[in-house]
Parts: C-alpha cells; sequence; structure tokens
DNA sequence: CATATTAATCGTATATTTGCGATATAAAAT
DNA sequence: ATTTTATATCGCAAATATACGATTAATATG
C-alpha cells in the first residue's frame, strides 16, 4: 500500500470508523457481552468462557481500551474489567444522529 | 494464524461484527454521508468527493454492498448506488438494543 | 464499426489484524 | 524465599485489508 490515507478523512469519520473497528471482531462483541452480564469481570473469567487462548483475549482486551469502550484497573495480581458505558453511549449517540439526521430528509426510494 | 477462529461464536455476534467491519473505515463512512446527503450516486460522484482512486472507491461500495448497507444497480454503463435504509435500521437497533437491554440491568460503578 | 465513458476486476505491494506459545512481570500464598 | 496465580507482552506466522495502476467489460456515441 502506497500511502495511508487514513489521515486525510475528517476527524469524526476517523474517529466513528475506530470505534465500529473496535466492535469489527466477533470475540470483541462477546467479550462486551460477558461484561455487560457480569459487570465486571477480571480476565480470567473471559478467557474461560472464549475459545480463544489467554494472549489473545488479553490482546482483544486492549483493542477494546484503547478503543475507550471498556475500563480496566489492576486488582492485585489481576485485571478487572468493565464496560464505558459513557463511551459506549456516546458513540452510538453519534451513529444514530448521524444516520437518523440523514435519513430523515432522505427516505425517497432509491436504485 | 493457526486457524480461523471466528465460526466458533454465535451467528448473531458474526453479524454484528460484519457490520461493524463495514463501517471501520473512514472511506466508507464518508462514502455512506455522500450517500445519504444525495440519496443516490452513481460511483464516479463519489470518486470525484474522495482521496481515493477509482478501484479503490469501488473496492469499498463493493464492501458495503456485500454487508447489506448499500443497493447498487446498473444504469447503463454507471452504476447507482444509495443507503438501504432498512437494514442500516436493522443493524442499528440490533446494536441499541443488545447494549441498552444489558446497560438497563446494569448500571453500577465499576472498576 | 470505432471510440469514448463508466465502472468492475485483476495483479501486486504493503500494512494491519489475528492468533498462539513462550516469556516476563507482579502480587499472593505457602 | 520460593512457588503459585494471573495477566501482559514479545516474537512469529498466517490471514486480511488497503491502495493503486492496468486491464477488462459493457454501454453509449460519433
Amino acid at each position: 500500500m502506497a500511502i495511508h490515507k487514513k489521515e486525510s478523512f475528517s476527524q469524526k469519520e476517523q474517529d466513528l470508523a475506530e470505534f465500529a473497528k473496535a466492535l469489527a471482531h466477533p470475540a470483541r462483541i462477546a467479550i462486551l457481552k460477558v461484561l455487560a452480564q457480569h459487570n465486571e469481570c477480571i480476565c480470567g473469567q473471559i478467557v474461560d468462557v472464549l475459545p480463544l487462548a489467554q494472549s489473545t483475549v488479553s490482546q482483544h482486551l486492549k483493542e477494546l481500551k484503547n478503543a475507550g469502550l471498556i475500563n480496566g484497573t489492576v486488582d492485585g495480581p489481576r485485571s478487572c474489567y468493565c464496560i464505558n458505558w459513557k463511551a459506549f453511549s456516546t458513540f452510538m449517540g453519534e451513529f444514530s444522529f448521524l444516520f437518523n439526521k440523514l435519513k430523515v430528509q432522505n427516505e425517497k426510494a432509491c436504485c
């Protein structure tokens, strides 16, 4: 690939894409579901219910954390994770807003 | 990567991840915005406003179409695209439902 | 029919993601 | 102090995604 082109899009477009990318793997969707059901989990609990190695789960958790969708705190030898509902709502709201806004003014039939 | 692991997740998890993946690039977000603003567009109109080559835009359109987020019909030598609002609403609804449902029963403080 | 227009596809290079085992780190338990 | 437990990180291999130019295909137009 010659050059990175992502930077040539608006910040908002990049942010939404980043959010979507964090959700763009079934393992991460599954992790979010587990976190939501238990309110908070340590890494090992998630490893137990996913068909992935510990190191792989840890990597997915890191990506979710980097995207701001989950919080993680060290708790003794464990790491405790939970969903960052605030960030989640913000992003979902932004998506709905963007596309609902556009949808309203634009529900005509098309090709 | 040794083996594909995506299949070991539920169909719903895979579907949501697929939807998110379609949105996981700023170019595709931008394309959806252009389509929403114009109701429908031919490929060339999109190429004109994006900082990408025609072949690259065509590829992104193909991905959006495969994900079911846009419709595309051949119109003479052109291809006409528009947003599939129905599919879009379905997916957005599924996301909101999944996470709002979980959120309601689960808004406690966490780590 | 020849040619221009429009878009899809092919081939290729490069970047990123995914996944795992091995190893490192850090706290807790013995 | 050593061992156990829990997690993160490193290094690697394989799969995917991104981007483009060149080519192809299909329809218009002169």
